[in-house]
DNA sequence: TTATTTATCTACTGTCTTTATAGACTAACT
DNA sequence: AGTTAGTCTATAAAGACAGTAGATAAATAA
């Protein structure tokens, strides 16, 4: 829930780049999240220098970069810990089993070094930019309107 | 735990595989699973036809496929639940989300899927067998004895 | 048949994580 | 000053997770 509250927040900034900082409570409604807990997402992602904010009137948050240089990893991470499904295949935060006698030679480990990788090879290459594209095109792929433009 | 203590369990017995049932106690003291706990793993595992046992004397568990036919990903959703990070972009355990307004242009969605897919790809293609054998080019390698035999 | 071995089942109990809420506080702008 | 909005801390409810306890049923052996 965290990360996907997250994300969603962070593309609903993404798409309203320029357009000065938006309010929390502006963000819960349109994404229909608990306005309590997105102010902690919020704050978690700022305190990770992903988000800036501002104070006072006419305040807010904003993407403290553009879309295209916020990889979804870096996200979820944050919010949802390391993407490993073990923590002694993990690379950010790797942790070894104890009961592990050899762990270069575990095949559970071996396995799920693969797993990680395959899902870090996918979150870390994609931005949110690169999210908007995807959903551009798919939007357009259910109406019918062709890809190409003038 | 649960998952990563079913494929240790499943990967030991897959090594003595023709040998007779394995105790559960046995079982637990080799690979260091809490006992109790690993009964009902191991029930669990039965009850999705992946194991099969035998009661009183010389009894104990056993493979009832062969381990080439045992794939990583049926074990872990029997024993964790779906692979996706997302219960909307799960394919064997498919549940929608209630927030989003257009599943089919959910940009988190389609990431998610493609995360779930890789996952998938990986853990339905390896089994058992797989995984002894990627252990042993693994400790060939450790030792420096080279890989083919005569 | 009885005793023994071993799996089976039900229920329960902490602990931890997740998800969420409340309320006081601080900074910024008008 | 007053209002708007983010910041911080504490806390609570709920559920998942990890593990425990003990009684029961089935198979085998004597």
């Amino acid at each position: 829930m965290k990360a996907k509250y997250g994300l969603r927040a962070l593309l609903s900034l993404a798409r309203q780049e320029n357009q000065g900082p938006v309010l929390i409570s502006e963000l819960a409604e349109k994404e229909s999240i608990p306005k309590k807990f997105l102010e902690l997402i919020l704050l978690d992602l700022k305190n990770h220098g992903i988000l800036q904010s501002k104070k006072g009137k006419g305040g807010g948050y904003s993407l403290s970069r553009r879309p295209e240089a916020i990889k979804l990893g870096r996200v979820i991470r944050v919010l949802d810990g390391p993407l490993a499904p073990l923590p002694c295949a993990s690379q950010t935060a790797y942790v070894p089993c104890d009961e592990c006698e050899d762990e270069k030679t575990c095949g559970i480990r071996l396995v799920m070094k693969d797993v990680r990788d395959a899902m870090a090879t996918i979150l870390d290459s994609t931005s949110l930019a690169d999210v908007l594209h995807q959903v551009e095109k798919a939007s357009a792929q259910k109406t019918g309107v062709p890809t190409y433009q003038i």
